[in-house]
Formats: C-alpha cells, structure tokens, sequence
DNA sequence: ACTTTGACCTGTGCGC
DNA sequence: TGCGCACAGGTCAAAG
C-alpha cells in the first residue's frame, strides 16, 4: 500500500495522539507478521513513554522513553487506527477485526479510543525493535531522503552509475533513494520525460539530453512526492488516513493505473502503456517518454 | 557485484 | 454461483 506520501501521511495523524501517551498493554494476535515478533516485544513497550514518531524512508519510528524505538513497516497493505472496542476483554471477536494483529493500548492521550491498532490483511508489514535504529539493519542500507539535502543530482548520479538495469527498477531500490514506491516512480519519470526502460548509467554518462533528464527527475522526485503529501496521499484500496478517510493523490496520477488512456501532455494523443518490469507494471506515454 | 525471479500472504475483479 | 487466473501500494533471499 504506502509509499512515502502515504506514511508520513499516517505519521502526521497518529503523532498528535501518540507522543506523550503511555503504552499501558500489548496485545499481540498472532506470533507473527512477515516476521517473527522480537523476543519480548510487548514487555519492551509496555510501560514505555511514546517521546516522538518519525519516518525513514517506509518505515515508522517511535522513539519511546526505555532507550528503545520501535520500527514499523506497512508492507502492502498495513495500517493503524484507533478502534472502538465495547468490551473489557480483548479479543478479535469483540470490535476488532479479522486482520487486526496487534494491538496498543494507550494511557494519557486525547485519541478518539485507547486502543491503537495495527491491521495488515497480506501481513507483508513488519515491527521490530532497536535500541540503534539508524544503524539497524533496516535502516543502515537505505539512500538519501527525497527531501533532504543529501538528495541532488550529484548524490543521483554516483548512485545510478554503472547501474546496467532500467531506471525504473533502480527507482525502486531503496538504497538509490529512500521512500519511491511503483506508483511514484512511475510519476516522476513521466515527469521527467524519461523512458522506464532507460538504462540507470545512462543518465549519467549518456547524452547531454540524458544528463538533463537526471537534474530534472530530481526535481520531479520531489514535486510528485510533495504534492502527494499535500493531497493526503493516494487511496487505491485499503489504504486510509488514521482518521479513516482517503487521500485523494490517485485523482492526480498522470500516467499510473491509465492503460489505454489517452496522455494528459497538452497537444500529446499518445496513448498509455503498460509493461512488466521486474514483476511490476510500468506505466509511461511512449510519446512524451523517451 | 549486479540483476532478475520467485516467494511471502490475502483480497478482489474478471472471464468462462 | 463457482472456479481459476491475474493482479495489487513492498521487500528479501536465492538463483542467474
């Protein structure tokens, strides 16, 4: 499900509610998500103080008051909301629902129940602890934050040369750049006028319009991403703010999802394809992407 | 060292 | 109505 809009997005609803809460109970339904749970994770956090809720890249991060942060991947289809349950006893056959894997129970906040949960029908997503977290093994191989300084043509470049693979697929490698998703490097591509079949070294020691077309998908990165965040994020399916309402981003995708589509581009009657790209669906104009 | 493929899961929508 | 198949926002291990 998320991408980088979509966490900080989800980041941006739970922090109101949970720094300075207490995590009073852990209820874990399952022994597992796409990982084994960390040996002692729910005595880890109960007792903790939530100090603050950041993100890396797809991951989310809270910094609790014991030394120890807990780091929260969505996978596809992961989310957090608060949910209502009308019994003392916990358990998924009193409000909650079949999906919902982990439970938080929260003392000291204003949310709208104490009860933080985590749900993940596919269970792609992850939680794990650290007391190291930016030199955990999650964290450590990731690139450059599409809204940091460290993120220019530059650091791109030195990331994508000697790179024989499509530049779609080095997108996607979250150590090239931290955070872009299928949907968003299908975007900022687009953007950039690139071709996704492009080969990655090419954007570096290619023509002179190549080199050109790197310095702009920079931007482009950052535009797409930014204004996907100003919109609350894109909702396809599953994906909903903790609130439980949707982004509206999908209404602004230009190419992704728009197969036999006419291309936005003014004065451009190309039509939208679709390719297989390393198991992904690439969308692009053939026109306007070269 | 790099690149591609398959695996991990469940749900949904489509054609037959 | 049911069945089989393709596909879905991600990541990692294994194979090439």
């Amino acid at each position: 499900m998320p991408e980088l809009p979509e966490v900080d997005i989800i980041r941006q609803g739970l922090a109101p509610f949970v720094v300075g809460a207490r995590i009073e109970r852990v209820i874990l339904n399952r022994p597992d998500l796409r990982n084994v749970f960390p040996p002692s994770f729910a005595t880890r956090l109960e007792g903790a103080e939530v100090i603050n809720i950041s993100r890396r890249a797809k991951y989310l991060l809270f910094t609790l008051s014991n030394n120890e942060t807990l780091l929260s991947h969505l996978g596809m289809s992961g989310n957090f909301r608060f949910g209502r349950p009308d019994r003392q006893t916990i358990n998924i056959k009193h409000g909650f629902e079949k999906h919902d894997h982990v439970i938080l129970e929260l003392s000291g906040t204003h949310s709208p129940t104490p009860f933080l949960i985590y749900s993940d029908p596919r269970r792609f997503g992850f939680m794990d602890l650290s007391t190291d977290p930016q030199n955990c093994k999650y964290l450590k191989k990731l690139g450059p934050e599409p809204f940091g300084n460290e993120f220019n043509a530059v650091a791109l470049a030195k990331n994508l040369a000697g790179r024989r693979g499509a530049i779609k697929a080095a997108l996607l490698d979250q150590g090239v750049v931290a955070g872009l998703g299928n949907i968003y490097v299908c975007e900022a591509l687009y953007r950039a006028g690139i071709d996704p079949r492009v080969r990655a070294m090419d954007l570096v020691t290619g023509s002179r319009e190549r080199i050109l077309q790197l310095e702009a998908l920079v931007g482009h990165i950052k535009d797409v991403l930014g204004e996907a965040i100003a919109s609350g994020g894109s909702t396809l399916k599953d994906y909903k703010k903790v609130d439980g309402s949707t982004g509206y981003f999908q209404h602004g995708f230009k190419v992704y999802g728009r197969e036999g589509e006419t291309c936005l581009a003014k004065g451009c009657s190309g039509t939208i394809k679709r390719i297989s790209q390393s198991a992904r669906s690439s969308f692009y104009c053939p026109v306007c992407q070269s």
